[in-house]
DNA sequence: GCGACAG
DNA sequence: ATCTTGTCGC
């Protein structure tokens, strides 16, 4: 996982070899980036510390991570993972995989054309069978609105890093005071960036926060273990 | 031509 | 993404 860098990349034209319909990826990217909601909308509320809630107030307690590791052996085998974790304790209370064979290949831009399917069907299977640790919030390594084709929207924002003003999509912060690589934060569907930051914040015991952290180490130890091959 | 490009 | 060992430091 990891090494993010978001750097401008050129999509342009490139409809050459691949099976892949690319038009039909961007305009899926440019319908869902209108459909982006960059503020706070969710039931739950963030426990402060010291401060004894309401008995109703729903806390947010479970929250999720997701990653996929893939076989040295054969590269379009793979492990989806989805772990949920307790806020509080930051331990991973639910896990599942999913080994698959991925049929989409990777291009730089459309990671989740490939990825997202078997994460979203691990996250289905929970809310299918009404699983308590559903989780409330779910924490993805990827781009986000810093994405470069998303940029051409928001991220002029995203230079404010350096000193600009104006509204602010992403920043970069050291999670940890521990760790002088940054780690980049951008908003999410339904939550604010501020509130994004908090959480990010939250969940780091080291620079990755745990959630993506736990899933990234132990999608990785299956396919190890598994020595996941062309068969299983 | 070279390096980069969410994995 | 995947390969790869130890090492230094808190």
């Amino acid at each position: 996982m990891e090494e993010q860098s978001h750097e401008q990349g050129s999509i342009e034209t490139s409809p050459s070899s691949s099976s892949v319909d690319h038009k039909t990826w961007i305009e899926t990217q440019d319908f869902l980036k209108k459909k982006l909601i960059a503020e706070d909308d969710f039931t739950w509320r963030l426990a402060v510390t010291g401060r004894s809630m309401e008995k109703e107030e729903e806390v947010l307690k479970y929250v999720g991570g997701v990653d996929i590791s893939y076989s040295k052996e054969d590269p379009s085998m793979a492990c989806g993972i989805l772990v949920v974790l307790d806020l509080q304790t930051l331990q991973v209370v639910y896990e599942d995989f999913s080994i698959v064979t991925l049929h989409v290949p990777y291009l730089p831009g459309f990671l989740a054309f490939r990825e997202a399917p078997v994460l979203l069907e691990l996250l289905e299977k929970m809310k299918t069978n009404a699983n308590p640790l559903y989780p409330q919030l779910l924490m993805v390594d990827g781009n986000g609105t810093l994405h470069p084709r998303a940029k051409e929207d928001y991220a002029q924002d995203f230079v404010t890093l350096k000193g600009c003003s104006g509204r602010i999509w992403g920043v970069a912060v050291r999670s940890t005071g521990g760790s002088l690589k940054p780690i980049f934060i951008s908003v999410g569907h339904r939550i604010a960036l501020d509130t994004a930051i908090r959480i990010v914040k939250m969940t780091c015991k080291f620079r990755v926060p745990e959630p993506i952290r736990q899933a990234d180490i132990r999608s990785r130890d299956y396919v190890r273990k598994h020595q996941m091959r062309m068969s299983k």
